[in-house]
DNA sequence: ACCATGTTTCGACATTACCGGAAATACGGA
DNA sequence: TCCGTATTTCCGGTAATGTCGAAACATGGT
């Protein structure tokens, strides 16, 4: 017996909600967006530690958590580890974003997002 | 002696985050995604727990949570108690999300948010 | 093989989050 | 005032998360 679709396809909504939740904390949101500022370069784990003063061991739990929910990538370098940001799983989440508010349901108009932020 | 900015600033950061957090886990964001599919109208609590099955009493911390970061707006009509998405909010943070990735740091270009999404 | 440096794992703790049944509250109508 | 419906609050249990020092591990160089 095959089982229905809504067993096969993994829930959408649910990867989104852990991708939320990843970037959910300030710390968290502070490295993706360092990462950002340094793209397409990317950090060490080092660079980031001295930069936003997290404690080794607290730094690598969200490095980890954001690299098992796909928002940075990984290579090493030598002794270093070099993190960057995704760029597809955000570009994945902004759209999902984008397409829940303005695509779909029309309840922000994309004018509005380009909004003067200084 | 004048504080640094950094002092008065409020944290929009942490606030961001804080959002991100709300909208962090499935039910949550079922939830926004329902309230969205039928904005501007919204919905009734009734509606939402008949149409995500969930208890009334989860339900109604989960609503406590987006409205406590703003995420959705409420009025009362009656006995019923009408919830609707935050526009202001989600274009607030949607208009961050953009900034970051796109606009600040061009690792994404916008053309690629607008994905072909069935 | 040893060392220095970079990074993660281990272990522990406190805090917070999620969940849901039962009771309490709010409102409108009879 | 009493009743029925809608929604929240109360309370408890359980699990997940954030934090961090200390120890372990990895890597490249000498």
């Amino acid at each position: 017996m095959v089982p229905s679709t809504a067993y096969r396809v993994p829930d959408l909504v649910a990867r989104y909600a852990d991708m939320f939740s990843a970037m959910g904390t300030a710390p968290r949101l502070r490295i993706m967006q360092l990462l950002l500022s340094a793209h397409p370069t990317g950090l060490v784990v080092g660079d980031i530690q001295n930069e936003l003063d997290i404690p080794n061991s607290t730094l690598s739990h969200h490095l980890d958590k954001l690299k098992n929910e796909g928002l940075v990538q990984i290579r090493r370098e030598g002794t270093f580890l070099r993190y960057t940001a995704s760029v597809d799983a955000l570009q994945e989440l902004l759209g999902f974003l984008y397409a829940e508010c303005c695509t779909r349901n029309k309840a922000i108009k994309p004018s509005g997002i380009l909004q003067i932020r200084k």
